[in-house]
RNA sequence: GGCGCUGUGGCCGAGUGGCUAGGCAGAGGUCUGCAAAACCUUCUACAGCGGUUCGAAUCCGCUCAGCGCCUCCA
């Protein structure tokens, strides 16, 4: 039995607002999209945490034997700037700003937000498409959404009909809402004239004279409206319907309803089978965002250069940081929230790392104690398994960290357990780690030189010990300190860690 | 105004009907020349009120507090 069978997922649908059992469309294979960012400006920390969480469980859908296709866009057509008549792509304002091209500058992010998420350690997707490499397959969409009478051209833009749609279909089944109400309240913005109903939306923009990304098509030149890139990337990578459709909650409405419309006029199917959507960071129990100003960067938050921190704390930290809630919760940054979380990382780590150097050797195998060590490795997987929840896995890495360093402290033999129970516990221990959290060991330097200039400082401070010279001793241990390595003395011999 | 979410011990955060995660911090102990680390033990919870139930942090209702989406946003 293989580990996906042996350990269902069950994950929750936004679609269904409950939790349901994953059974692919095709056995073995999974489909997954993701909404990518938009590269006008820097990712900040908020942005990355969604890519993290989909990172993780992109790698437990791996790690338990899936074949996944994971689309993740990069939108670089950029999105309408406020209302939609005002014609404003934000690539092209940003691109005036700066005197550049506006591919510059989506390279330039683009390049950026490659180089952010490679510090977190996240893999990248199978396939990453970009809005502009598909604006013929866009306009083929708007024109066939024309063809089937669900959109209106007025003055070479092009709007989708929501109030025809949802004669046949039904428009806010996502996120639970109707379009009467939506028509009577809320806001509405006069200068909207064009639309027919302040509830469409533009699958297709008129470009302004001014406007600099622009492009051909049967209604002038122009541009693709903000939704309809992702669904004319996932229909062509992943099908008409898909397993996995990702994003963060602020996408939910409109921009993943919008899309759920395009696809059923398009195709007559509903293009998802499981909506998730993950949760916000917050500061101060606020969303973080550029907009409320409590947003930093990635390299604010490693050289701790930002009001908001007190000091810098590395990508590993943070993706710890994120790991320790469920990717549906809010997660609340504070420093010390960061620095709790640093020393727990560190523990891990520490646990890991004695888990690469321990090899079996025979001995009394403890019934009881051998159980245990199952039970927690069951417990790894059925964790993620539930709805890939990392904390609670996190708190069976923990329990297995304690047998690591009981293993080490030697009130545990490796020979307590069967071979068979040992080699799946240092496979699966240090596998959640590195493979299914993408957690690693961050060290920088010259490590065979650093070793070996430290192991010889040990050497003379053992000798200095010997000596009972401890003023030497201690000398050797705070000057080392002071430079970040500190000398834990053990049973077996001195052992140094480098912070 | 509409739709939705949250409120857990000093802090961060799991948990969804009985078996009281985990991390950080605190206390005591073991080890140690001292220290650190590690190990063992240990303290502090479920916003308030009412209801359902043999039993609720967990289900239902109300109240209070906070947040998200409805406009670009991960």
């Amino acid at each position: 039995m293989s580990l996906k069978e042996q350990y269902p997922i069950t994950l929750y649908n936004t679609l269904t607002k409950s939790k349901e059992k994953f059974e692919p469309i095709h056995p073995d294979r999974v489909g997954m999209y993701v909404c990518g960012p938009t590269v006008y400006s820097d990712v900040h920390l908020g942005n990355v945490r969604t890519f993290m969480s989909f990172d993780m469980i992109y790698r437990y859908l791996l790690y338990i034997g899936y074949k996944v296709r994971y689309v993740r866009n990069i939108t670089d057509v950029g999105h309408l700037e406020n209302d939609a008549d005002e014609g404003e792509d934000k690539i092209a304002k940003k691109a005036r700003l700066e005197q550049l091209e506006p591919m510059e500058i989506v390279q330039h992010y683009t390049n950026g937000f490659h180089d952010v998420l490679k510090q977190f350690n996240l893999l990248p997707p199978s396939i990453e498409p970009s809005a502009t490499g598909h604006i013929m397959e866009q306009i083929e969409m708007v024109q066939d959404l024309l063809d089937k009478g669900l959109a209106y051209e007025v003055n070479g833009s092009v709007y989708f009909d929501v109030t025809k749609y949802d004669e046949k279909h039904s428009y806010g089944k996502l996120s639970g809402r109707k379009i009467e109400e939506m028509m009577e309240s809320g806001r509405m913005l006069d200068s909207q004239d064009e639309k027919r109903n302040k509830i469409d939306f533009a699958i297709w923009k008129k470009a302004s004279p001014s406007h600099i990304m622009r492009w051909n098509s049967p209604w002038g030149e122009g541009f693709p409206g903000w939704h309809l890139e992702c669904t004319v990337m996932s229909t062509k990578y992943l099908g008409e319907t898909f397993d996995i459709h990702g994003g963060g909650m602020d996408l939910l409405f409109p921009h993943h309803e919008c899309e759920i419309a395009q696809s059923v006029a398009s195709t007559g199917k509903d293009p998802v089978k499981y909506w998730l959507h993950t949760n916000m960071l917050t500061v101060n129990g606020q969303k973080m965002s550029k907009s409320l100003g409590n947003s930093f960067l990635p390299q604010e938050l490693f050289a701790g250069e930002h009001e908001l921190l007190d000091r810098g704390y590395s990508a590993m930290v943070v993706r710890f940081f994120n790991l320790q809630s469920h990717y549906s919760s809010t997660l609340d940054f504070s420093n010390e929230a960061l620095t709790a979380a640093e020393k727990g990382y560190k523990r891990l780590m520490e646990g890991y790392r004695i888990a690469t150097g321990l090899s079996y050797q025979a001995g009394t195998v403890d019934t009881e104690f051998e159980a245990k060590i199952k039970q927690n490795i069951g417990e790894l997987f059925e964790n993620m398994s539930d709805d890939f929840n990392s904390a609670k896995t996190l708190a069976v890495l923990f329990e297995l960290t304690t047998t690591m360093n009981n293993f080490k402290a030697g009130n545990n033999q490796v020979g307590q357990l069967s071979e068979a129970t040992f080699n799946e516990l240092i496979k699966h221990y240090t596998g959640f780690i590195t493979d299914v959290l993408g957690l690693k060991e961050e060290q920088e330097g010259n490590q065979q030189l650093v070793s070996g200039v430290v192991e010889m400082l040990i050497k003379l401070r053992n000798d200095a010990k010997a000596a009972k010279n401890y003023a030497l001793t201690d000398k050797i241990r705070d000057d080392l300190k002071a430079l970040g390595v500190s000398l834990k003395d053990g049973k077996e011999g001195t052992e140094y860690t480098i912070d």
